[in-house]
DNA sequence: ATGAAGTTTCAGTAATCGCTGAAAGTTCAT
DNA sequence: ATGAACTTTCAGCGATTACTGAAACTTCAT
């Protein structure tokens, strides 16, 4: 075998891999390369909370970069940041919820719903309208059931929780 | 009254400006320019059914954006195509119901699910893992759900109709 | 078969994006 | 106040993207 295969250094070589996996499929969803990086590095990290600097070192990357990625992740509410007291360190943080931001932070729902109202208004009566307000009616709908469908997985994690704790008991 | 500002010329231009204006909204979301202001074109159309060279007027932009474009949104399911026999001419077709593409088609989810089954894999028993796990836990509640919902959606559409049609009766 | 009406493909290009590296800014310790 | 540790900002650039315009292709009519 050659030098540094050790079971422990392939374990890591996979996670390596993985990592870069994973943030292809991100990038082909439209993340910044090094954003959709540095956000499967935090995934895999086992505490799920990276400094900017761990994060340049890991990824070989500009603090530059990782500056701009963690905004981009920020702004998505992906990861959050903490600020922690007694050390000049940010570190960014990601846990399991994450992929809640995606369903229930839609950038376009508000404004397109605020354009679709102006359009409806300038267009009058006609099929033009018709087919803007049937938007309208489903993104209404969809913010609606959306609530009530994260209400529903809250309580169903909750107990999920509890009747794991009653097990232990 | 300068030139050209009667009462139907001035629609057409607060119409006008509303497709730029929902066009913006749409890039802001990721689309690329000339798709936005196609889609947006073919949103406020009388019929919703336009051809290349007629959006390609309409936008004044040249044939093959118009072509990349329509491929473009044919891709998101956004409108689709109808070759109408007889003539050489491609309609593009929109309708009131183009939002639920963008709810039931999410190309990460496929992908992503595999993507995390390896990196759980991978993992072995660790935080990372159970991180992992919870998304995974999560995108297939959503899956689930979302079908539901959008049962319950065509059902009330249904709904509707029926009862508009009971009135007219 | 030939031509006309329409769409797609593709090379070229202008604009935009995402990263690096350096400088400036911020926060804490003394 | 001063300096050290760390992050952000920003100019510069290489890579990528999205459009144009021309040529190639497809489809229908004669």
């Amino acid at each position: 075998m050659a030098e540094g295969s050790s079971v422990r250094e392939d374990k890591a070589g996979e996670v390596g891999a993985f990592v870069e996996r994973f943030a292809s499929t991100l990038t082909d969803a439209g993340f910044p390369r090094l954003a959709a990086r540095v956000f499967a590095t935090l995934l895999v990290s086992e505490t799920g909370r990276l400094t900017a600097a761990e994060l340049a070192e890991k990824l070989r990357a500009s603090s530059g970069g990782v500056s701009g990625a963690v905004r981009y992740l920020v702004h998505l509410r992906l990861i959050r940041v903490e600020r922690d007291p007694g050390t000049r360190r940010h570190a960014y943080v990601v846990d399991g919820s994450w992929y809640e931001a995606t369903v229930t932070a839609n950038p376009f729902l508000e404004r397109g719903e605020a354009d679709l109202r102006e359009g409806i208004a300038i267009l009058g009566d006609s099929p033009a309208a018709d087919r803007l307000n049937e938007t309208l009616d489903l993104i209404h709908f969809l913010r609606d059931e959306t609530q009530a469908m994260m209400r529903r997985w809250h309580e169903r994690k909750a107990e999920q929780r509890t009747r794991r704790t009653a097990r232990r008991a």
